[in-house]
RNA sequence: GGGCGCGUAGCUCAGUGGGAGAGCACUCGCCUUACAAGCGAGGGGUCGCAGGUUCGAAACCUGCCGCGCCCACCA
């Protein structure tokens, strides 16, 4: 890429001609934090606005989607406190348990050491290295990104305080029967080697094979389906539904289980479906969740057949198998012995993976540790029910409520060393003792006395998040503040992981008080085909690397501006491009105030002092302001940004600054008028755009004020005295005249610098008589001299005519294929309204206000018509 | 299997009952003294298909086709 800046000697600039986002970037963010900005007092008389960070995990860097989460939140943050709310952020991490945990295996992995090898104390100490390592890196990428958060309240997951937190909650609910321990089936992984919640197993279709084996032998032998033959060594029964008349002579005998010589019952089940496969269903009650629920219904005993690593252990010639191994070997046995009675490969049913390391799970009884839900998650719907959380976008509160009202218990018991520790102790009489976080353990080991070596969920901790970071349980200033906070902002992704989660303990904890007062779900970044980010793809975006080459606010504009609400956000290189490219155009739309003396200066003169056009820039900027309050109260930053681009640059750049030009260079007066507007314009369209790119506005709005900082200017007021409905027609009109000519020129080859002498007549009729002057400026038309000859008439409007001297020939060819594509328009559209008008059912039942806009627009087609046919007839031949 | 959502310009997406839009890409012309990371002008869409409701449908309803996501213990 060669992009060579480009300065040209003749200026005499404030600023230098591009904008250089590193340099200013980095000297800036070091002072709003030394000047203490970001920091939040729980004791000012402020109303507060909150938002706990998503607490990055502590496995690596941030990523392009923690760029848009940041972006977000530092934007609602920044415009709050412009607002005079006492706006805090708090920033902190996530221990991410078992993500951590497999992360510092891998790295001792590679010195080909296991966890074991070091033991658990100085396995815990390795990954706390590695946390400060990873966690130093996450808060520098935060500092680039310009994040406003309150470093003196930086907060872990696993600090002193929050894991207090954690166990005193623990114990509340242990206390109360909402925690306890039980024997269950539960999702296994054998890779892991821990338990995990429902959340953290991923299904995907996979093909197997379904097979039928006969069991027993004759008149008395059932046929079963199973994709999961190597489970049969550890069947205990035969199910078949109660009703169904083909296996109903069979319920209460045995059949023989082929390969062990075992006998097992037949029992009658109605969760059997009669309809799939055989109808009939081999039962391995510790291998499966259904077949434990069938067992419990008929005390059928759980024999377990694998271990942890999922090795075959029954005994016999199978044993020592992996469990993929054994299956096509016990099936081959099976065949030997004509027991196959039919095989469908492949077969493709859903199967569950470790969402961490994609191993399959295995279902797998065990003693674990769960959160009744019941209660907790009633209250987590009932809170969005009534209105106490909001969830935006609105759509998105269905999938939630799909999850609350049918959650399953919680397994919290993982078998990992990083993490919150569960702090129950068993005694050697067999006692179980839950110690809350001011109480020493009941005994020492010597007694017999020892804790559980289980630690929690890492979601367990992170549910506490919005309450534990403000101090709970303890009643801090903070909490008093700060809590319920206004917003969480997060990815769809974890509304279930964590955000129901936050919910159920958030209103469990704190009496029914919420965490927050809405959760504002955005999607996930995409590339710029809308294809998800993979490093197999090779189509990751590494936030760090934008923002060296194009700026923090470019990055984070990128963002913004695909922001829709609970939708993906599809970004790419060239669109960075384009956000640098508009902060590089703020910056020289404010070289071009200060280099002409605009600047702030004191209050705005009245408006009746004011041009038109410094009257048309202030009403479309009040306009802007209401515009992008709206968007922002209802989190709708594609369209904050894409408001703001085109104020910015459409009517600010490419017009008002264009209208000031000839203004400024007559000087006198209503050049001091111009230039405080102009100032004005640009210090509320920094103010506008800080929250979503800080550096380059705070840079712009200090040179233009001299000093001080935008990150605590007053957020624009939408004042209506502002607002010039006249102002606005008459630059309209103008601007069409303007735009007419400019086509004309370009149509006819007539170069830009080219000076044309031009009659302009009917500017009174449509009221902008006044801007001769302007209109001449800006598309170079001279005034017609004694020797005019008109060589091309422009009808611009019904009113208004242009006749260009272009002291030479005319494209006619070109000018009346150009008028007759206008004159087709304009029949077309006459034709339209007509048909319309003559409607009478139209007429009739369409609102009056509709039926008015359909004459004016057959007026206006009629002028047209009559307009372009003169201008075609005048056409020499 | 259940649920949710999407299909509008080459690409990514706004638009949700009354004249088809934006950014990027594309074409043409320009170093016009803020900016070539720029300026001006322009081309391009029977709004997935088929019915229906309505004076009027890109938008509302039904069906179909295609795509995506979430949830799920049918072996």
């Amino acid at each position: 890429m060669t992009e060579t800046p480009q300065t040209r000697s003749t200026d005499a600039p404030t600023l230098p001609g591009q904008y250089q986002p590193g340099e200013v970037e980095q000297r800036r963010y070091e002072q709003w934090v030394s000047a203490g900005l970001f920091e939040a007092s729980a004791d000012s008389d402020r109303p507060p606005y909150a938002i706990v960070i998503p607490p990055p995990n502590v496995t690596g860097s941030l990523h392009v989607g923690h760029a848009l989460d940041h972006t977000i939140q530092d934007a609602l943050i920044r415009r709050k406190r412009m607002q005079g709310f006492e706006a805090l952020w708090l920033p902190g991490m996530d221990h991410a348990g078992i993500a951590t945990q497999n992360v510092v295996e891998r790295q001792l992995a590679g010195q080909g050491l296991s966890r074991h090898d070091l033991g658990r104390e100085k396995f815990v100490e390795r990954v706390w290295q590695w946390k400060a390592e990873s966690g130093g890196a996450i808060l520098g990428q935060m500092r680039r990104l310009g994040d406003s958060v309150d470093w003196s309240r930086e907060r872990f997951t696993m600090d002193e305080g929050l894991s207090r937190a954690v166990q005193t909650i623990f114990k509340r609910l242990y206390d109360e029967g909402l925690i306890y321990r039980a024997e269950r089936i539960i999702n296994w992984c054998p890779r892991c080697l821990t338990a995990l919640s429902d959340i953290e197993v991923e299904h995907s279709d996979d093909d197997g094979e379904l097979v039928s084996i006969r069991y027993g032998e004759g008149d008395n032998s059932i046929v079963v389906a199973t994709t999961r033959a190597e489970t049969m060594l550890g069947d205990t029964a035969v199910a078949v539904h109660p009703d169904d008349e083909r296996y109903k002579h069979l319920v209460g005998t045995e059949v023989e289980l082929p390969l062990t010589g075992r006998r097992i019952p037949i029992v009658a089940d109605a969760h059997v479906d009669p309809a799939f496969g055989t109808g009939a269903v081999k039962v391995t009650p510790a291998h499966d969740p259904n077949d434990f629920e069938i067992g419990q219904r008929h005390s059928l005993p759980n024999l377990t057949i694998m271990d942890e690593r999922g090795v075959i252990t029954a005994h016999g010639p199978f044993e020592g198998l992996d469990r993929f191994e054994a299956r096509p070997a016990i099936v081959d046995a099976l065949r030997e012995q004509g027991r196959i009675v039919a095989e469908k490969r492949p077969y493709v049913h859903a199967v569950g993976h470790c969402s961490r390391c994609k191993t399959t799970v295995e279902p797998r009884l065990s003693l674990q540790w769960f959160v009744n839900t019941g209660p907790l998650a009633k209250a987590a719907g009932d809170a969005v029910r009534d209105g106490r959380t909001r969830i935006e976008p609105a759509e998105l509160a269905k999938r939630y409520f799909a999850w609350v009202d049918n959650m399953h218990d919680w397994c919290i018991s993982r078998q990992l060393w990083w993490g919150h520790r569960i702090p129950v102790w068993y005694g050697p009489q067999g006692e179980v003792v839950c110690v809350g976080p001011d109480e020493r353990p009941p005994g020492t080991e010597e007694q017999g006395w020892r804790q559980d070596e289980d630690v929690l969920d890492t979601w367990f901790s992170s549910a506490l998040w919005p309450f534990s970071t403000l101090g709970w349980p303890d009643d801090t200033a903070d909490l008093r503040r700060f809590y319920p906070t206004s917003v969480l902002v997060t990815g769809y992704d974890i509304l279930f992981f964590w955000v129901a989660r936050m919910m159920m303990f958030g209103l469990y904890a704190l009496d029914g008080r919420q965490p927050f007062d809405v959760v504002a779900l955005h999607g996930m970044v995409r590339d710029q085909f809308g294809k998800k980010m993979s490093k197999s793809f090779g189509n990751v975006v590494d936030p760090l690397d934008w923002i060296e080459r194009f700026g923090a606010d470019a990055t984070r504009f990128t963002l913004a501006r695909g922001a829709n609400p609970g939708s993906d956000v599809p970004v790419s290189e060239e669109w960075c491009q384009g956000s640098r490219n508009f902060c590089n155009k703020l910056w020289n739309a404010t070289r071009f105030a200060l280099m002409n003396g605009a600047h702030v200066q004191g209050d705005l003169p009245d408006p009746a002092e004011l041009s038109t056009v410094d009257r048309w820039i202030l009403s479309r900027l009040r306009q802007v302001v209401g515009e992008v309050d709206e968007q922002f109260e209802a989190y709708e930053f594609a369209k904050v940004c894409d408001t703001l681009y085109h104020f910015a640059w459409d009517d600010v750049c490419d017009w008002y600054v264009e209208l000031t030009k000839p203004v400024l260079a007559a000087g006198g007066p209503a050049a001091d008028a111009t230039r405080r507007v102009l100032g004005h314009v640009l210090d509320q369209l920094m103010r506008l755009l800080h929250p979503v790119i800080p550096f380059v506005t705070e840079e712009l709005w200090i040179a233009l004020n001299g000093g001080g900082t935008v990150v605590t200017a007053a957020w624009p007021v939408a004042d209506d005295a502002l607002l010039d409905p006249a102002a606005e027609t008459e630059i309209a009109a103008l601007q069409k005249v303007v735009t007419e000519v400019r086509r004309f020129r370009s149509d006819q080859g007539l170069k830009p610098g080219q000076r044309v002498a031009a009659r302009l007549g009917g500017l009174a009729g449509a009221g902008i008589a006044a801007h001769e002057p302007l209109i001449r400026a800006l598309v170079r038309l001279d005034p017609a001299g004694a020797d005019f000859a008109a060589t091309a008439t422009l009808a611009v409007s019904a009113a208004v005519t242009v006749e260009l001297d272009t002291r030479g020939s005319i494209d006619v060819a070109a000018e009346r294929a150009r008028l007759e594509k206008d004159r087709a328009a304009a029949e077309k559209e006459i034709a339209q309204c007509r048909g319309k008008l003559g409607n009478a059912a139209f007429v009739g039942k369409a609102p009056e206000a509709v039926v008015n806009k359909i004459k004016d627009r057959l007026a206006a087609a009629e002028a047209d018509l009559v307009r372009v046919s003169a201008a075609l007839a005048a056409l020499p031949s």
